[in-house]
RNA sequence: GCUGUUGUAGCUCAGGGGUAGAGCACUUCCUUGGUAAGGAAGAGGUCGAGAGUUCAAUUCUCUUCAACAGCUCCA
């Protein structure tokens, strides 16, 4: 008997039955074996040391796999654990499981914390007993025997877990004295961890669950050659620069007050031209696109949030009502738009003709997040939607919602955002009581969602309990430099809110109908896109955007004047910037300018002055030659243009 | 909110039971310099806040506030 095996590149070869995953390696070629860590078998992944016994198709997997690395890090949390035994008998394992950077392992250490010299130890215990190249061993195991193994060690964690599973489907690893409880698959030996390093330490809930007790959850990452892992921390610290927290504080865009309190910042004058520059940019958009702007007040009665839901749902956990010197009248600090817009649409009668009604503002809501939620400006309990409702016939939700995902997506590419991820958020199917409204309108707005994302050819990713209480969303998530996924742009289809609002509109027969609601922030919040923007270039903003797009630089005071004159013009013709007068060297103020991240540096001297002309100097680019003042003017407007 | 770590000058950080230090930034003076840091002097801190231990606390203990990492949450 043989098996047909079909290889990636579509060749078939023929083995014997009972062939293992490392044999067909070998047969390939001793260099390809060496390097192999799992075989991905019709779609599955597992152990090269498995036979398989019917015809398949394969792939050997390497590090250069994505799986490849799963399947080592997965391994990596195998080995840790077995350092962790080894260090700290008595030491209870919850899960281990491989990430995109590594791998964690929540353990008990039954009270003990880690220190910076624990962790060194950890590492060259991985290493010490990584070198043994000691097999993982797959065996199955019954459930009774599978508890006993556990029940005996003490460890109430994996006991937990091995009774959620069936009977007959239990397997456990052992590599030299660890064994784990494990479905797999593992590399086939520890030899091929070179390099170790421990991230991190942070507690996480048992089971993610905050009502269970919290685990120490130990992150890690591992390579086969120890250069690679100087590489990583390379990117790492590369990748720190870029945080937005640091960057708006070295670039003076932004802070936050202890004295004003958390989570609110507080704009500083060029972080506020960065983000003017955005509304600007959004307001033509929408203007295009057929948006009425409306404004209203922060504040709203009680009774408003009573009737759209958001008090019942959030009363609790929101900022707690203003009181009024009048006995019971409650006031609330608006925590979404869609109320006020809701009544602006009540104001008059609506017919069908009148339809869509678009009303957009940029709104300054509040919310109370958890204390350990605030992180620079991408979480914050005051911040700015550049929010919008479209009110539209039932016939319309389609092809209003295809509109705005245009939108969003024109944002997206204007500001060169190229790798987000469009999720579709669907409301918990197991927790139905999280929301308001009748199945068969959210089944409908389910559907209306993902047709319009089709219509666009979007790929999107659907995740269930990611709703909005009153509605799904279509929801553009983007990466921080630190790799923490965003939401940024946001759709939502709504049938609840214009229920509870009454919302009305006299159709072509002359009855009235319910409008549809579409909610949507293409940037999402002002805040958190900036946080991201910063993010993605590092500070160095297009030069529509950049806070400071100039720095005019006189080599010496002999030539302020002149300086002074070019700014001014400069000036007149709409390019910001600055006049730097200082008694420096030019050296001294170029590197200012350069730290800044000040696109162009205007630089004038005696030549200059004679020549009636300035020197240009790009940021990070260095000398340009030297232009004169208009032409500078013409050629900077060319490359200004902002995307609208 | 939970677990852990951290909190010293505007920023980045050192120090440590006897009321504090560096670099950068800032001010003044010298210097008038051609593409990433010229020189000198000066000023600047209740050592996050409150309580306790002590002859003495910025240092030790507790509480609290905030930041950071992760978890949980996210209209």
């Amino acid at each position: 008997m043989s098996v047909k095996i079909t290889l990636p590149d579509g060749s078939v070869r023929e083995y014997p039955q009972q062939v293992k995953g490392i044999e067909i390696a070998q047969s390939i070629s001793e260099g390809l074996a060496r390097v192999s860590l799992a075989i991905e078998v019709n779609g599955e992944i597992r152990d090269l040391s498995r036979p398989i016994t019917e015809d398949s198709s394969i792939k050997i997997l390497t590090w250069n796999d994505s799986s490849g690395k799963t399947t080592f890090w997965h391994s990596s949390a195998h080995l840790f654990a077995e350092a962790l035994e080894a260090l700290y008998p008595g030491t209870k394992f919850g899960i281990g499981p491989a990430i995109e950077n590594g791998f964690y392992y929540d353990v008990d250490l039954g009270g003990k914390t880690f220190a910076e010299d624990d962790l060194a130890k950890i590492e060259a215990k991985m290493l010490e007993l990584a070198k043994k190249s000691n097999v993982y061993e797959r065996r199955e195991v019954s459930k009774a025997e599978a508890t006993e193994y556990f029940t005996k060690k003490g460890d109430e964690y994996k006991l937990e877990l091995i009774n959620d599973l069936a009977d007959g489907t239990i397997t456990f690893y052992t590599q030299g004295d660890f064994t784990d409880l494990c479905r797999g698959p593992h590399i086939p030996h520890t030899g091929f961890v070179k390099a170790a390093k421990i991230l991190n330490v942070a507690g996480a809930y048992w089971r993610g669950n905050e009502n269970n007790k919290m685990l120490t959850r130990v992150y890690g990452i591992t390579f086969p050659k120890a250069k690679e892992l100087e590489e990583f921390l390379h990117l790492q610290e590369e990748a720190k620069k870029r945080d937005h927290r640091k960057l708006g504080k070295e670039l003076e865009l932004f802070t936050f007050s202890e004295k004003v309190g958390m989570g609110l910042p507080l704009w500083l004058p060029k972080g506020t031209i960065l983000r003017e520059r955005l509304e600007q940019f959004m307001r033509k958009a929408q203007v295009r696109a057929g948006y009425d702007p409306v404004v209203t007040p922060h504040i709203g009665s009680k009774q408003l949030y009573v009737t759209s839901g958001h008090y019942e749902k959030y009363g609790k956990d929101s900022f707690q009502p203003i009181h009024t010197p009048d006995e019971g009248e409650e006031f609330l600090l608006k925590p979404m738009n869609c109320p006020h817009h809701c009544e602006i649409y009540k104001h008059k009668p609506r017919s069908y003709r009148d339809l869509p009604v678009r009303l957009a503002e940029f709104g300054t809501v509040y919310r109370y997040e958890q204390s350990g939620e605030l992180h620079g400006l991408t979480r914050v309990r005051g911040f700015t939607q550049d929010d919008a409702h479209i009110f539209c016939r039932p016939d319309q939700v389609k092809e209003e919602f295809v509109k705005v995902i245009d939108l969003v997506l024109h944002v997206f590419n204007s500001l060169g955002f190229e790798n987000y991820t469009a999720q579709v958020s669907l409301r918990d199917p197991a927790n139905k009581a999280k929301y308001i409204g009748e199945d068969h309108l959210w089944d409908k707005a389910e559907r209306e969602i993902q047709e319009a994302a089709d219509e666009r050819k979007l790929t999107t990713v659907a995740v269930q309990g990611e709703a909005a209480f009153y509605g799904p969303k279509l929801d553009f998530m983007v990466k921080d430099a630190l790799g923490r996924s965003w939401q940024l742009g946001t759709i939502q289809v709504d049938y609840n809110l214009p229920e509870r609002f009454e919302l009305e509109y006299v159709g072509a027969d002359n009855q009235k109908h319910r409008p549809v609601m579409i909610h949507r922030a293409p940037f999402g919040s002002l805040e958190r896109f900036v946080a991201v923007l910063i993010e993605h270039c590092a500070g160095n903003f297009p030069l529509w955007l950049a806070p400071d797009q100039i720095a005019v630089l006189p080599i010496s005071e002999k030539f302020n004047d002149y300086a002074q004159s070019v700014y001014e013009r400069l000036k007149a013709a709409d390019i910001r910037g600055v006049f730097d007068d200082r008694d420096e060297k030019i050296g001294r103020k170029i590197r200012d300018a350069e730290v800044k991240k000040i696109p162009f540096m205007l630089i004038v001297g005696e030549k200059e002055v004679n020549e009636q002309k300035v020197a240009i100097r790009k940021h990070g680019q260095g000398d340009q030659g030297s232009v004169g003042i208009d032409e500078f003017v013409e050629n900077f407007r060319k490359e200004c243009a902002a995307p609208f």
